[in-house]
DNA sequence: GGTCACTAGATTGTATACAATAGAAAGAGG
DNA sequence: CCTCTTTCTATTGTATACAATCTAGTGACC
């Protein structure tokens, strides 16, 4: 009855490539996902298409309604605001777990990552597209280094799921260097409260860091709505 | 792009079953799952199997190899640690969003459950198996009903979820009258706090519920292990 | 007797054919 | 011109056939 847990199977190709498409908003919110159009396009039969379109379905980012077909899930500002919620209390309890836990390579990674985000012209040979999806890669992997430092298999799968949506809204496009500056303290004080061991300091500041990146995406949305 | 969320599209009958099936021991854990004996048990064909398996993968309860199948997910010890550990973040968190946004009707559920749950005596025409499955019942619809005044439909979501999980231990058979005392006790001081809309109480009387429900069942797993 | 390559059976992965359903278009009646 | 019914088309749900892959067993060779 009891035995060690297995990586995470590997989910198909083709499951890799719409979640892909849909984050990098290729198929926009709402949008109606036919599965014979997306059969002929990933040049593959309906049935792995269905496969992974169940997979996305699970993992929140299509909405699949019976003999209706499925969609791009579209987040209302509720949403958002609840996705942001749990966002806090999931990164804020690895944030804790992590300051006990975490060891000296993940650590030297922390530090490496809040370097390049605060040189952000490094190269001055990338786009501002580029640079944008640079920053989103590796404010992505500063938390995600912590999600793996909390020890904690099912809350790193969490926190995965529940950070990556809020990327369908691009939000990163709108980042001013006044965000980004303050953006990167957080980063500085979290790394400096994981190195010093102090588990509530850490949750604390993830927390907060958290909330104003809530606070900022409702502030897009709603001067998008506005617009 | 913005619109409101849809309830969760009606899972297929056959999960729904297939679920059942797991969660009430019918097939044990690391139990391979062949697709063309349950297609053959449940009367249909092997397509709705595999897009039920699929689902209950992404449900947490079973294990899909590529090109190997299907198994019943085993837990290890190590598994229900951080099961519990997280079910005392998100649980934790519910209670303390419900307190102040549980309704009437709710708390008088709340207040009716755990009447019945004490009386347990109440119909002495019940065996001990029904009695256990009625228990279980109760017990899940107590802390739905609190995960549900919580107004995260996420949050409920994870709640449900994570919550299901070591009912594949059945590990309330092993429940004594003490235990039954105590947890009991519990239900009735978060029913109070919610009452009362100390929702840093309500938090807390749960996180210490729940983590005392892993303490029994890492050791009702301990003694099985040493027998 | 042990190890490796290979074949045979079982099982999963994919493609296709067909049935069921939903939604739109067309038509009848008022 | 409006409304209700009916038909038709597009799309999803299911069944089945076939291809790819894994596992176990057999036998050759050392």
């Amino acid at each position: 009855m009891v035995r060690r847990s297995q990586r995470r199977s590997g989910p198909s190709r083709i499951f890799e490539t719409l979640r892909r498409s849909i984050l990098e908003g290729e198929y926009a919110p709402n949008e109606r996902l036919v599965e014979e159009q997306l059969a002929e396009t990933l040049r593959v039969s309906r049935t792995p298409i269905r496969k992974a379109l169940t997979m996305l379905e699970a993992e929140g980012l299509v909405e699949i309604e019976p003999n209706k077909g499925a969609a791009v899930r579209s987040f209302s500002v509720e949403d958002v605001s609840e996705i942001y919620d749990l966002r806090a209390v999931l990164e804020g309890h690895a944030a804790r777990r992590a300051a006990s836990r975490i060891s000296r390579e993940e650590l030297d990674r922390l530090w490496d990552l809040v370097g390049d985000m605060e040189r952000k012209d490094r190269g001055q040979s990338l786009s501002h597209e580029e640079e944008i999806r640079w920053l989103v890669g590796a404010n992505g992997e500063f938390h995600g280094t912590i999600a793996v430092a909390a020890r904690n298999a099912r809350l790193e799968q969490l926190i995965r799921r529940t950070v990556q949506v809020p990327l369908v809204f691009k939000a990163f496009y709108w980042y001013t260097p006044h965000e980004h500056i303050i953006s990167n303290h957080y980063h500085r004080q979290i790394s400096g409260a994981l190195e010093a061991g102090d588990a509530e300091r850490a949750e604390i500041v993830m927390r907060e860091h958290v909330y104003e990146g809530r606070d900022f995406v409702m502030r897009a949305l709603k001067e998008e709505t506005d617009a």
